[in-house]
DNA sequence: GTCTATATCATGATAGAC
DNA sequence: GTCTATCATGATATAGAC
């Protein structure tokens, strides 16, 4: 009937919400029921149990955290583009996402080899370092090594990410209200672009 | 007795590992119990009860990690002195402590108004912002803006804060193995502060 | 498909013997 | 202080009426 996928989508919405804000472990069936405003057995009827209602959540934040950085590793640009293509892209679904992070790498770190054998292929594994490798030594000018590669990689993702996962308390200490957290990390794609292009100078 | 701070303090240190573990929700007493290596009864002779053996081991975490920024933060040095030296003990404090960020961001997002009323200071809103505020403008010839400084910051806690908080996809990713991550992270120290000096150039 | 009632289970907490 | 046994609660999960 034409309630099945309004029902299940009201819930799989109240489900992301949920388990973004408490985790597996803290967020509540119930909770779940009454943000979808629909009964608790529903739950029950659409997805086998919590587990597995968790699975479909966390399934699709995964594959989103990750589809944005890989195309751009794989590709054949020069080392310094992928950086700045990063810099621009990842910023930008980041800022249209900003519970991913916080959710995807909160759940991994309280089971981490469980959801790697559970939600990523086994070939993932190593992935960032092979593609950060240099193969096209014939690029031009100035190459960088791989051990700088892999710092400026890390610097990339980290002042992209963090302010999303450290929101509450940068906007505690820095006194921020209404949309004032928004405006400066609309600032951001901007300066981390200078910045990486100052870092790998 | 003699056995008594022994005790409390096996409980305190299991109870640590177990809380940054799984945090709070997910973190079991049974599982504090059998870390301790001691009778899960004996818990709630110590601690009236899991969110009080909870709050010993958060309040610590979280004053912890904010002891290290504030007197660099409300010391008189030059901006870029200030962001030199916490690049310095930041890197340090944090290898020293990798499990920190990770814990006390993670349990802080899920109720965030909550644990700053009950674990920070009502005068520790707006810290950060009063302090990177240009008071001394009588200092040396370039200023740094406020709106830059505030960004300035965000690179180096993230660069410092963010591969503890992702280290198990970074260990994934990047397939380090063993000692890999920490020989890595020794080598961060020097790469921030020579990244903080080409940034505030 | 939706709802109510209930079974089952896990876990935090208590009482009391030693 | 430590241990065992037990309780009480709250949450997931199921059965079955509508």
């Amino acid at each position: 009937m034409a309630k099945d996928n309004e029902t299940e989508e009201k819930i799989l919405i109240a489900a992301r919400l949920e388990f973004q804000e408490k985790g597996l472990a803290g967020a509540r069936m119930q909770a779940i029921a009454d943000r979808a405003e629909v009964n608790k057995g529903l739950l029950h009827y659409y997805f086998k149990n919590k587990d597995s209602l968790f699975n479909a959540i966390f399934s699709k934040a995964i594959r989103q955290l990750m589809a944005e950085i890989f195309p751009i590793l794989e590709s054949k640009l020069p080392d310094y583009e992928k950086f700045q293509r990063l810099a621009e892209r990842y910023t930008e679904h980041i800022s249209k996402n900003p519970e991913l992070p916080k959710f995807v790498l909160g759940e991994i770190s309280k089971n981490p080899q469980e959801f790697f054998q559970r939600f990523l292929p086994e070939n993932a594994k190593g992935a960032a370092r092979k593609m950060l490798d240099n193969q096209q030594s014939e690029q031009a000018g100035q190459e960088i090594s791989v051990v700088d590669k892999q710092h400026y990689f890390l610097d990339l993702i980290s002042m992209v990410l963090l302010p999303y996962i450290a929101r509450p308390l940068i906007e505690f200490f820095f006194a921020l209200e209404g949309n004032e957290f928004n405006q400066i990390m609309s600032e951001r794609k901007t300066h981390i672009q200078t910045v990486m292009t100052k870092i790998m100078k």
